[in-house]
DNA sequence: AGAGAAGCGGGACGCTCGTCCCGGATTCTA
DNA sequence: TAGAATCCGGGACGAGCGTCCCGCTTCTCT
């Protein structure tokens, strides 16, 4: 079944991967397939023939970053100061969707069902972020009460900060004021 | 130009109103037309007819509630207590927000214009939400690098709770964290 | 180099949604 | 109560999108 993809074909899917990364990071997922194809240099069937859905077109891209994430999540878990490892793996999730509308909007849950497909691969985001907040809590650095869904809609809201890709500053500003408030 | 309205057209437009000020709370602005006719029990046409635009019917809708929401802003300004009128009046917009999907997305910017129509109407509640802001900063109640937009992206996490518009305590427990997290 | 397989382009199709329109029904007025 | 003004219903139309398909091109292997 691996069959070898002829040498255009490969080119051609490598180039679509590489543009949609890119536009569905800037502009978010509603960007249309057509204008996609459009800016590869391709036409719309090349895309649709390498990606049968558009579910599946950012699938493929989306599941690649939230590898990364959760690798990195498990190295934090694997620390010793569950409270501050809790923290910096928010942050770097609020930094990442804030500098990939795509992503943010898959974490957000506003698109398909692409957490299922993620928990299913292996790199449930969410998951991890559940685990390093139980562990927050248990070590008693942050409020007991906190729900994982109230901390969840936190990350949306910081996610959702206009400018976030470009005012970094900002980004820290509110992630520090949630962070605190986050503290028991 | 304050031609009466036939007392059919009259009833028509009021159930159209009632229906879809309903329908946009429940399930937000992204509702079809079509649909919002379907359950008031008439024709397309009848909707366009009276509300030319999407943007025109929950315009009607939304400026009025915002009317209040302003009012109350006002009221709380004239308080003696700074601080805790911001508070107040930004969980009173969680609150009202979780319970309407479609304000929700309207103060979120989701949606057409809207803000803008508000601004011209007076019915701000954007910008009151900015004075209260400054007026609980200039108290010393608030941390004084935080803006407007932090603020603002706090308020559309909040709003953006799974099932905020059902569980109250989960909705102030979020409120809650974010307000200490503001605190100076 | 030539045959056959693999892949490409982009138009076609189906769907959803907002808006417009017109023949017919309803209400108002004299 | 009859004529005229007003309003209603819902189908038509156009735009935007995702997906599929087919005639043609390009590559690969011998």
């Amino acid at each position: 079944m691996a069959r070898e993809l002829r040498a255009d074909a490969r080119r051609n899917r490598a180039r679509v991967l590489a543009v949609a990364a890119e536009v569905f990071a800037v502009e978010g997922l509603a960007v249309p397939i057509h204008e996609i194809a459009r800016r590869a240099g391709v036409g719309t069937g090349t895309v649709s023939r390498h990606f049968p859905t558009k579910e599946a077109l950012y699938a493929a891209i989306l599941l690649e970053r939230m590898e990364r994430l959760t690798a990195e999540a498990d190295a934090l878990a694997a620390s010793e100061e569950p409270g501050e490892s809790f923290f910096r793996f928010f942050a770097t999730l609020v930094h990442e969707g804030a500098n990939n509308r795509g992503l943010a909007e898959a974490l957000a849950g506003a698109g398909y069902d692409l957490d299922a497909a993620s928990v299913e691969a292996g790199h449930d985001v969410s998951g991890r972020l559940r685990t390093l907040l139980a562990m927050a809590q248990e070590s008693g650095t942050i409020r007991s009460d906190v729900e994982f869904a109230d901390v969840k809609a936190l990350m949306v809201g910081c996610q959702s900060h206009p400018g976030g890709s470009t005012d970094r500053a900002a980004l820290d500003r509110i992630i520090s004021v949630v962070c605190a408030g986050l503290r028991a």
